[in-house]
DNA sequence: CGCAAAGCTTATCTG
DNA sequence: AAGCTTTGCG
């Protein structure tokens, strides 16, 4: 037998050795699926299937990633020889970025330039926006996110605009809601986008579908090169989704999903559980694996989730077990405020890391939305913990960044009106409000691009002033585009910085958001340096390192994935849904009180508290260890402090398996309540206000620490007492110096000079080659 | 047209 | 509480 099946029970080796035809797996959390699925790619290749002909879908990065971590792993220890470099051809990732991929090759059969934008969820609004105003419509009753959500939800159910139009049943559904325009709206808007070159999120489904459905020959091809298809989490997969693996796989029919009805959390996306009642229905001689064995958790974790998820009537008959201990009592804690439940956790964590030797990335703190990650954030920091937050606000996100890549998407698609808008008059030349109503009229009527316009400024009449500066403004972006066609993706970047003042601006800005901007841009400009240097890896294109491939990449891009080091030792805050699909020794699953966990803004019906009791299903499940469930009695919300009752959750977890310690049990609880644990009673850390004798402490507004990252970001070495940041033009080549981060070193190379904000320090640390823009991370070692 | 101050809105989850 | 938009003035 081959050496990777040796550890896998008998129903995970029958999921891996059945490799033709259709395969269901139902398999609970913690069953090792991941692990499945890994090993049954393995398998193929080592069965001599070409990796070139095998797809695998996935809907985070992070599993993406890992899958072909695993993958490789596997191929390389094994005893049959087989080349682990073969990995590398697999067509491994999340829907949206394979179909991105696959629609950069074959956008113009669809009317898409090849170097198409694919627009995030803050340009779709910030469209949206834009049509509506242009419609002559009010947009605080056609709220530009509202809107998007419903478009989005008719893209995910394959809904195009005429159709949208034309069913009486969504019109009616419109005028009931008093927004009969979201149809044309949804028509303009698709219009726009289209004009602009421009795919939202959506579209990379959609477009993927009808790529597949109206040009037979691109269904050929893509059902003939990929001969085995595999889909994690088929659970969350929507129409859309659903479509196109069915329209893939029919040829050879290999296809094999693996999915948790229990963990089904993103019907908001229009997933729903149909798609696995439905698999058996389509295709002949369906095989299903159920996997029930979990190896993850404790056996009171899991008897505690067991019971959970028994309350939902809708919900596949399945019992996990496991052969795991006994395991800790799940402690339940009540805290006064949000303040109190980070101190809480944050106390919890300090105490477990010196009781049991957990390390900090042994935990997770897992909440329901992202803007309760700041009380946690606060207490961890206050103790000293390291931690990292994913979600939230990513770097990609951020408004210097958004201005910078904005010039950058116009270069590539000078039809990107979106990106001309937002970066035509910053910084400031002259060009405003009128000016772009006018350009924007005169490109819809002569049928257009608005960049075209500015082009033929004087032409359509634009008189002194006003036409100097847009002609200004075309030369250099024209300018941008020569360069584009003989330097590389770097060199333009800092040249648009250079050029457009950006830089500068930012630069003398001495405050500490100021210099925090300065240095997210020198990040910017680094990570497109790294990415240019890369290798190129795809196959199908003759230069897949231009600067088009790398905004459509960093678009889909979420902060998790640069999640590649191990050795980093943190605390890791997220959503539920972010943490799905990971495993943690000990999780804190927090704020779970009624109105937040389950959200009041899903409580209309019963598959509405369905999915949220699933929601904590998952968080549940995530722990293997060590359980804390807690919950605060008030907390703020937008600025004011509102109180809360404890979520309807925390009834359905059965008493014996609980310790409620911390959550003002019996009389005799109470005592331990008040004396606090030795620990505490060390440290003096009698903090958290118990339930039974909160006596009306008078909540202190919480203190704002200086403005930091949002992401905290491990120090891998810590700068010497004497750190002075330095001034470039007191480095030379051959120096020795100390980073900030990275430690000491020798400079190989200096480009710039202390006048240019844009220089560029080469130094060796290690043997390894670093590139620094920025230089006052770096103190000179006398 | 550009800037600063006042006022209004906002926070579910994701690629 | 914080970010974004509108308003008012030079």
């Amino acid at each position: 037998m081959q050496d990777y099946l040796s550890d896998l029970n008998e129903q995970q080796r029958e999921a891996v050795l059945h490799i033709n035809g259709p395969l269901m797996i139902v398999a609970g959390a913690g069953s090792g699926k991941t692990k499945v699925l890994t090993t049954r790619i393995a398998h193929l290749i080592a069965n001599g299937v070409d990796a070139f002909n095998i797809l695998a879908l996935t809907f985070t990065n992070k599993a993406a990633a890992e899958m072909k971590e695993r993958i490789e792993k596997i191929l390389y220890s094994s005893a049959e020889n087989i080349n682990s470099n073969e990995a590398r051809n697999l067509y491994i990732g999340t829907f949206h970025s394979v179909f991105a991929r696959i629609l950069r090759v074959e956008a113009p059969r669809l009317g898409y330039p090849n170097n198409f934008t694919i627009y995030d969820t803050d340009d779709s609004r910030s469209v949206l926006k834009d049509v509506i105003t242009e419609m002559n419509l009010d947009i605080k009753h056609y709220k530009p996110n509202t809107i998007h959500n419903r478009i989005s939800a008719a893209k995910n159910a394959l809904i195009g605009p005429d159709e949208y139009l034309a069913d009486d049943f969504l019109q009616q559904e419109d005028i009931r809601s008093q927004k009969p325009a979201i149809g044309k709206i949804y028509k303009a808007y698709t219009q726009k986008c289209f004009g602009n070159g421009a795919m939202d999120f959506d579209d990379l489904l959609l477009k993927m579908f009808e790529l597949l459905k109206n040009f037979n020959d691109a269904l050929v091809k893509y059902q003939h090169k990929f001969k085995y298809i595999l889909i994690d989490e088929y659970q969350d997969t929507n129409p859309v989704q659903y479509q196109i693996a069915k329209l893939l796989a029919a040829v050879h029919e290999n296809i094999c999903v693996v999915g948790d009805d229990a963990q089904s959390i993103y019907s908001f996306r229009g997933a729903t559980i149909e798609n696995i009642l439905q698999f058996k229905k389509d295709y002949d001689d369906v095989i299903i694996i159920k996997l029930e064995q979990n190896y993850r958790s404790t056996k009171t974790i899991l008897n505690v989730a067991n019971n959970v998820i028994s309350k939902n009537l809708g919900q596949l008959p399945k019992e996990l077990w496991t052969q795991n201990d006994e395991g800790d009592k799940i402690k339940i804690a009540r805290t006064f405020s949000d303040n109190e439940e980070g101190k809480f956790v944050a106390d919890s964590i300090k105490e477990n890391k010196l009781r049991h030797h957990f390390n900090n990335k042994e935990f997770a703190i897992l909440y329901r939305t992202n803007a309760q990650s700041r009380a946690f954030e606060e207490s961890l920091r206050k103790q000293g913990i390291a931690y990292r937050i994913y979600g939230g606000i990513s770097f990609f996100q951020r408004k210097e960044i958004k201005d910078m890549l904005a010039y950058l998407r116009l270069v590539v698609n000078p039809k990107d009106e979106e990106a001309l808008k937002r970066i035509i008059n910053y910084p400031t030349r002259g060009i405003g409000k009128t000016t772009i109503e006018k350009l924007s009229n005169i490109a819809y009527s002569e049928n257009t691009s608005v960049f075209h316009v500015i082009q033929q400024a004087a032409k359509f009449g634009f008189k002194a002033g006003t036409l100097i500066a847009l002609e200004n403004f075309a030369t250099m972006i024209q300018y941008f585009q020569n360069i584009l066609t003989d330097k590389n993706a770097y060199d333009l970047a800092v040249l648009v910085g250079k050029h457009t003042g950006i830089v500068d601006d930012l630069f003398k800005d001495k405050t500490t958001e100021g210099l925090a901007k300065y240095e997210y841009v020198q990040e910017l400009l680094n990570s497109i340096k790294e990415w240019t240097e890369q290798p190129d890896t795809d196959e199908g294109e003759v230069n897949s390192k231009n600067l088009g491939a790398y905004l459509q990449e960093i678009t889909l891009y979420t902060d998790a994935d640069n999640d590649d080091n191990e050795n980093d030792d943190t605390v890791k805050l997220m959503t539920i849904h972010a943490a799905k699909g990971l495993e943690f020794a000990c999780v804190f699953v927090v704020g779970v009180e009624e109105s937040i966990f389950p959200n009041t803004l899903t409580l209309s019906t019963r598959e509405e508290l369905e999915e949220e009791r699933r929601l904590f299903y998952v968080a549940l499940t995530r722990a293997k260890q060590k359980l804390w469930v807690t919950y605060a009695n008030s907390r703020y919300r937008f600025g004011n402090f509102v109180q809360n009752e404890p979520s309807r959750f925390l009834s359905e977890m059965p008493d014996k398996y609980l310790d409620k310690t911390y959550a003002g049990g019996g009389a005799k609880n109470n005592f331990q309540l008040n004396m606090g644990s030795a620990y505490e009673r060390m440290h003096k850390g009698f903090g958290y206000t118990s339930t039974d004798n909160h006596q009306q402490t008078t909540e202190k507004k919480p203190s704002y620490l200086p403005a930091q990252p949002i992401v905290a970001k491990p120090v891998t070495h810590i700068p010497s007492a004497n750190f002075t940041p330095c001034d470039i033009t007191s480095l030379t080549v051959g120096q020795k110096i100390e980073h900030q981060k990275f430690g000491f070193g020798n400079i190989i190379k200096l480009e710039g000079s202390n006048h240019n904000p844009i220089a560029t320090i080469h130094f060796e640390l290690n043997g390894e080659k670093k590139i620094m823009l920025n230089y006052a991370k770096i103190s000179i070692v006398k």
